[in-house]
Parts: C-alpha cells; sequence; structure tokens
DNA sequence: CTGAAAGCGCTTACAG
DNA sequence: CTGAAAGCGCTTACAG
C-alpha cells in the first residue's frame, strides 16, 4: 500500500478552486462544464496524477466498464494447451475492447459448472462472452435464465434458427461445403469426415452438413462407415485416424472437423506410412497460425478473426445499450495448401 | 437491466433475521459467525441468488480480487498474432489467478505508453504482471516510480542482477549453453546465432551470453558475422537468414533465440535448396507448440510455463500481501528434435 | 454552468 | 458471537 492517503476528487476540487461535483463533471467529460473550468480540473487532476476510482464510480454509476470473457473447454491434462483458434479470438476480442474503451476479465470454465454468478450478477462485468466448441444447447435453459435476469451475453459458435442469444459466427455449412467440394476437384471420391457430428459440436455438426451437401450435389455417394467422431485436439485426431484405418474402408480424404483434428490425424497416416497428399489428401478448419507450417501445409478454412472479435464486442455492447441486435454470420475462405493437392501430386 | 432492484445484503439481513453486518461476515466465511448462523445466511442468501456486489466490497475493502496481465509488445501489423509462448504463459497465469481466487484483467499495451495509471492507481486491480519480451531497462525509471507509489507489480523476463523489481524468469543463460553444447556435440563447429543480443532484449542477451561461453569453454572461437540481429517473429527470421546467406560466411548450425525465429530461418533455408539438418543444423528457444509440428521438428528450449505462471501469481500475491519476495529463475530443459540431428543425418 | 446533498452496497472498527 | 453506525469515493438528481 502506498503511505500516502489516496487522493480523491475532493482535493482536486479544493485544489481547482470547484466544487466535488463539478469534478466528476469535468474529468468524464460531460459538456455542462465550461471549458475552462475543464482546462483548470484536468490541471489539477494531472498534477497530483489523480485518477478516478473505478470502485467508487462503478458502484454508484451501475456499470463496470468491463466486459468478460469466458472460455469454456473441457478440464484437459495440459493446463496450457488453448486451442490456438480461440486464441486469435482472444487476441482480436482484447483489442476491441481497448478500442472502446472497456477492460476485459478472461476466466476459464467448464460449461457443466456454476459460473453465471461470478461475473453479471457480482457486477464485475457489464457483459459476458462465451467462446468455446459449446454444446450451448444442452445448457440452453441456463442461458434463458440468465437473458431473463437481464444478463447480457454474446456468443461464438454456430449461428443456428431458434437460438434465443445473441450468436456470432462463421458459415460453418459453406464453409465444409467447399473444403468437400475442393476434395472433390482433386478427385477424391472417399471422403472421410473426422468430428463429432452431433448436436453436442453444432459448429462440427454444421460443416458435416455442408460436406453432405457437397457430396451430395455430385451425386457422390455417402458412407457412413466415413465419419468417425473427433473433438478438436491433435490426440482426439489421431486416434480417429487410427479409427477409421481400423475400419479398413478405403478411403482417398479426410475432412477434419478442425485444424487440430487434422494435424493429429496426419501424424498418424504419416506413423503408418501414407503419404499425404498423394495416398490421403487432409482437409482442416480454422487455419490456425501452425496449419502453415505442419508438414504438409494444411489445407483449411480460415475465419476472419479479428472481425469476429469486434462483432463480438460491437454486439455486445449495443446490447448493453439495449439496441436491436440480432445473430450474425461471417464469410469463411477457403485457403488451399499442399496437404489437398491429391490430383498434381499423384495419379 | 434486470427490472427488479438488485438484492442486496440487507435483504439477506431480513430474510435470515440476522443484521447485515452479520450476512456480511457470514459470506466472508468470518470465523466470528456461529456456525449455524452461517448456515442459515448462506441459505437465505441462496435463495435469493444473491451475489456479494463487487463494486461495493472492493470500495469499502480497498482490494479489488483482480489482477492485471499487461502483454507488452511492439505494434504488429497482424492483431491476432500474439507470440505463442506467451498464449501458454496466458493460460497458466489464469488458471493459477482461479485457483487463488483472482480476476484477472489483460491488456495489451506497447511499453513506451502511459499505461500505469489504468490499473492499480485507478483500483481495479491488486497488482500487475508484466509479460514480453520487454526492454525493461529502458523503461526502468518508470517502473521504479511506479513501486515507489506502491503499485504491486512482477515481471516475466531476464533475472538480472541489480534489477529493483521482481521479475520471474527461466535460466536463459544455461539454456543458450546447453543448445550450444549440443550443437558442437553434433560436430558443428561454425554456429550463427540469430537474434538481437542487445540490452534491448535482456533474455535473447542471457541466451547469447550461453552461446558463448559454450563455444569458449570448448575452444571454438567466435566469429561475430555469425550473429544477426531478429526479433521474434517469423518474418524476422526469415530476414536474419537471408542477411546470413548475404554475408557469405560459412555456417554448419543455427541458434536461433527463439522458435519463431528459428522457424521463419528454416523457411528460408528450405527456400534456398539447403538441407535441415544435414547442411544446417538449426535449434530454438521456448518449445512453442508448433515446434514439434514444423518440418523438420525443431530442437528447442522448453520452459515449463504451467511452473512460471504460478510462481508469477504466487509472488504477486505475497507482493500484496507485503511478504518478502524475490526474483527467481526457473531451470530450464534441452528437448532435441531433428532439426538439430547433424551428425546422425550426414558426414 | 455549478454546488450541496443523498446514496450506491458493502466492510469494519466499536461496543456489548 | 452479534448489532448499530460510520464511511469507502464516487455519480446523480435537484436546485439555482
Amino acid at each position: 500500500m502506498s503511505s500516502k492517503k489516496q487522493i480523491t476528487s475532493f482535493d482536486i476540487a479544493e485544489l481547482a478552486g470547484v466544487s466535488q461535483a463539478t469534478v466528476s463533471r469535468a474529468l468524464r467529460g460531460s459538456p455542462e462544464v465550461s471549458e475552462e473550468t475543464r482546462r483548470r480540473v484536468e490541471a489539477a487532476a494531472a498534477s497530483l496524477r489523480y485518477t478516478v476510482d473505478k470502485n467508487a464510480s462503478n458502484l454508484r454509476s451501475k456499470a463496470s466498464g468491463t466486459l468478460a470473457l469466458l472460455f469454456f473447454e473441457d478440464p484437459t491434462p495440459d493446463d496450457s494447451r488453448i486451442n490456438p483458434f480461440f486464441i486469435a479470438m482472444l487476441g482480436s476480442i482484447t483489442r476491441a475492447c481497448a478500442r472502446k474503451g472497456y477492460d476485459l476479465l478472461i476466466s476459464f470454465q467448464e460449461l457443466a459448472r456454476d459460473w453465471h454468478a461470478d461475473f453479471a450478477e457480482s457486477k464485475k462485468a457489464d457483459g459476458i462472452i462465451l467462446l468455446g466448441y459449446g454444446d450451448y444447447l444442452t445448457h440452453a435453459d441456463r442461458l434463458e435464465k440468465l437473458r431473463a435476469k437481464g444478463t447480457r451475453i454474446v456468443c461464438w459458435g454456430a449461428v443456428l434458427p431458434d437460438q434465443p442469444w445473441v450468436t456470432i459466427g462463421c458459415d460453418n455449412f459453406q464453409g465444409g461445403r467447399s473444403v468437400t467440394e475442393h476434395l472433390l476437384e482433386q478427385g477424391c471420391r472417399r471422403i472421410a469426415f473426422l468430428g463429432d457430428a452431433s448436436h453436442h459440436f453444432p459448429e462440427f455438426q454444421e460443416r458435416h452438413r455442408g460436406y453432405l451437401q457437397a457430396l451430395r450435389t455430385r451425386g457422390v455417394s455417402v458412407d457412413d462407415a466415413l465419419q468417425i467422431d473427433a473433438e478438436s485436439t491433435q490426440r482426439s485426431g489421431m486416434q480417429a485416424a487410427e479409427a477409421l484405418l481400423a475400419r479398413g474402408e478405403p478411403f482417398d480424404a479426410i475432412f477434419a472437423a478442425s485444424d487440430l483434428i487434422a494435424i493429429g490425424a496426419i501424424g498418424t497416416l504419416s506413423a503408418h506410412g501414407i503419404d499425404v497428399p498423394f495416398e490421403v489428401a487432409v482437409a482442416g478448419f480454422d487455419d490456425i497460425p501452425m496449419a502453415g507450417f505442419v508438414n504438409p501445409p494444411l489445407t483449411t478454412v480460415q475465419q476472419d478473426t479479428r472481425r469476429a472479435g469486434e462483432m463480438l464486442v460491437d454486439n455486445l455492447l449495443r446490447l448493453i445499450n439495449d439496441e436491436p441486435v440480432t445473430s450474425q454470420m461471417m464469410p469463411m475462405k477457403l485457403i488451399v495448401r499442399r496437404s489437398s493437392l491429391h490430383d498434381a501430386s499423384g495419379t
């Protein structure tokens, strides 16, 4: 603790020769204060290195100037391995907050836990951003209850019809479709899908729907034996690829529901002496920084994380200001790298 | 905003049949409260879904229960590319905070900016963690002024003698030495160092000192032409490798001051048709997640980010509690992967 | 445009 | 072990 007593707005008021209320107004840029008074107050504040006590101002004004970012994830053995895609989102969310003058509180949570009280209800944050490959459906009632209590929440994830909460997400369906069409163009016909395509992973499910759509449009028959569940980790990708090989079904391509799954799968294929992309083309989803550096470089779908972060923050602030907000879907972009160039490298 | 009036400790007091002060004590687990009263208060609080207003409690108690994490970095063109090593640190710091019951506020800043007022002085955070390949020396006076004002700060970085602020860092000197010894054991004799080894990058400087020490111990002469400045980005690593090649000096190994530099350098070498590790062995520093997945997998130095995060938080909390704290250095670990196996793959 | 006063919801001596 | 009272440092009607 500093030895000196804390400097308050009363000290500034005395120094500037105005009332404490005027200090408060001047420092918040209220238009009620005359230009000259404001200058005098600002000079006094600067000379004493005064800063407004956020706790007091928040208590009085009922706003915190803070947003909370909650990462949802299953408990992982390795604490420090965060899904790289969400890291990129974290970066852009942080900067978007800074641009808007908001602070950002972050926290890692398990979806099943009782996290709601921690932020909005204790007035630490004015609103909450949820990030994660979340099965929000299962927790829909909780989200709904929060919303009813007046908590402002914006989710990143699958944008689905009939979702009562505001969601920003990329167009997973189109993404899945684009990747699959690209693989078909490479001459692949037995394209495996690695990822849990159930409603527990709504984003994966959408990507899978796009995959099915692309196959059907081209008249390629769908073989359920080519779909293997996986969650978004390398380990899970390796296991899924092992399971796929164990099934003995022939396949000439893998569309992994995320880059981490794809990278794990490539590892397994290599270990089995299977060449990528000559024998099996592989594509992922997310365009994590690693994607361009694995061997072979990974074809994937890029999401505009910078814009996504801005949209999450902007929409949450609109919600906080009681402005109309709707869920929004962002376009994605296919990034072709060597891992999927089945055609060029072989046959 | 919720339509209902906010529930306060007075409501709980009434429901539980005690005074408001007792509610406050019971909910904070004060030992002064009887077990039976506590239970009654907790039940009442739960039934009304009451949570303590943090702004009020912070204002009164003069503590925020929040730590601030400041990332220092130069402004980058690409918002979302955060150094992966710091991301791992972020993860472990966040979790360490959670375990201690603290919230974490995060912010990206440029070292040169006027950031000090933002957190500690406005009472938003009880203490600050600084993270970044920072040139803290240049900003030493600012740090010192903050400390004098009572701000609690802990830095991640180079642990140097005569540093008045508390720093946690890994043993960069030993790390640099281990890598260099390893490269020497592989038969390399012309080992380039890629990284700014000036006092502006104290961690790189320490790694470079370790490098020099290893060379001298083995009686290998140091050639200044083999040192090229680089900061910790792939782009910079590529440029440094280009510059090195342009000098025309023969070299059989590169020790890059960070993994990102190493990965960039490998890219440049490959583009020039130079085989790694057969013609040039390469090693980096940090063991970022990508390191094991590039081609060839990168030999590097691993820092225990989980433990580092814990130590940063623990030491900051000690500082906040006015307990004695000293700077500490953590051991590192050489991780040998294929990029440095010069010997085995050639000659 | 400015000031005097009330009050945000807690925690913490103080008293018993 | 519990209560009554003061007060943390602001913001915001209210009045002029």
